[in-house]
DNA sequence: TTCCTTATTGCAACTTTTTGCAATAGTATA
DNA sequence: TATACTATTGCAAAAAGTTGCAATAAGGAA
């Protein structure tokens, strides 16, 4: 039924459960085009689960995130959004008409072992959020 | 009486109005040696401001971002954080102990051209902070 | 100094996000 | 299939953050 259910494994194996919840979750993460809110994933879920609670979805998407399954991103506005883990990316946004685009993490491969060895650090993940004017804004100045 | 009235000039010559409320606020920022997060800047300006309100240090804290006179940050917890603005820099974080060191971003000067190369933007900032493990926490694995 | 314009603030209501705890329900085991 | 363990959920209350609007006050001009 839920094409999310191909993620059972994957928590099982952690020793956590796959709930109708987080199904519901997974599944609007999936099929949606873009990142969204917790409010815009709850209200999307709440169609599958009607008893879903925003706590729910807030503790899940955190914990989605945590296990890897999908990923937060901060898009300028101070509020966090998900979207379900695929190719890593990040994300780049015009500031005067909102479009974005896609960065492949490959980009950063030179920089992330840069950093590594100029600190001391081993990286594992990273919030990167780059603005700029779109060429098409550009155009408009 | 405020170190933060040297301010004063820059705002005024963008046309916007030096107030008690931002003195308060620009104080505190200034004299913290970390990033501090809305509320934290309420408490403490509140001490020469009484009547300040949560609602004026939330949009105050956004108008000296807008301005280039202080800087958000995202540490990982979904909520933003502001500090003074000086040196531009990011942050690199310790998933394991929480430490913190700062990126100058003079590092990520070849990433931002090549970026720049590559999207047709142009950049004009971004929200940046790195995970990973500090050296004293990889030793404790 | 006084007046005037309008940027800024505070208030109140609302939305979003977090937290503690008791009840519920996955799932491994017998 | 029934049992037990405990991960997970929902509820209620609190905390954090936002919005619209009327009142206030910064600061340029008279």
């Amino acid at each position: 039924m839920f094409c999310s259910e191909a993620y059972t494994p994957q928590l099982r194996a952690r020793g956590y459960r796959m709930t109708p919840q987080r199904l519901a979750i997974l599944h609007v993460l999936r099929h949606s085009a873009k990142h969204l809110s917790p409010i815009e994933v709850y209200r999307q879920a709440r169609a599958d689960v009607p008893s879903l609670t925003e706590t729910t979805v807030y503790r899940t998407l955190e914990f989605l995130a945590e296990n890897g399954l999908a990923h937060p991103a901060h898009l300028g506005n101070g509020h966090l959004v998900y979207e379900i883990a695929g190719h890593e990316h990040h994300h780049l946004k015009c500031r005067s008409c909102g479009s974005e685009m896609e960065v492949e993490h490959a980009l950063l491969q030179k920089l992330y072992r840069q950093l590594e060895s100029e600190s001391g650090y081993h990286l594992t993940d990273s919030h990167i959020t780059f603005f700029g004017l779109c060429p098409d804004c550009q155009k408009g100045q």
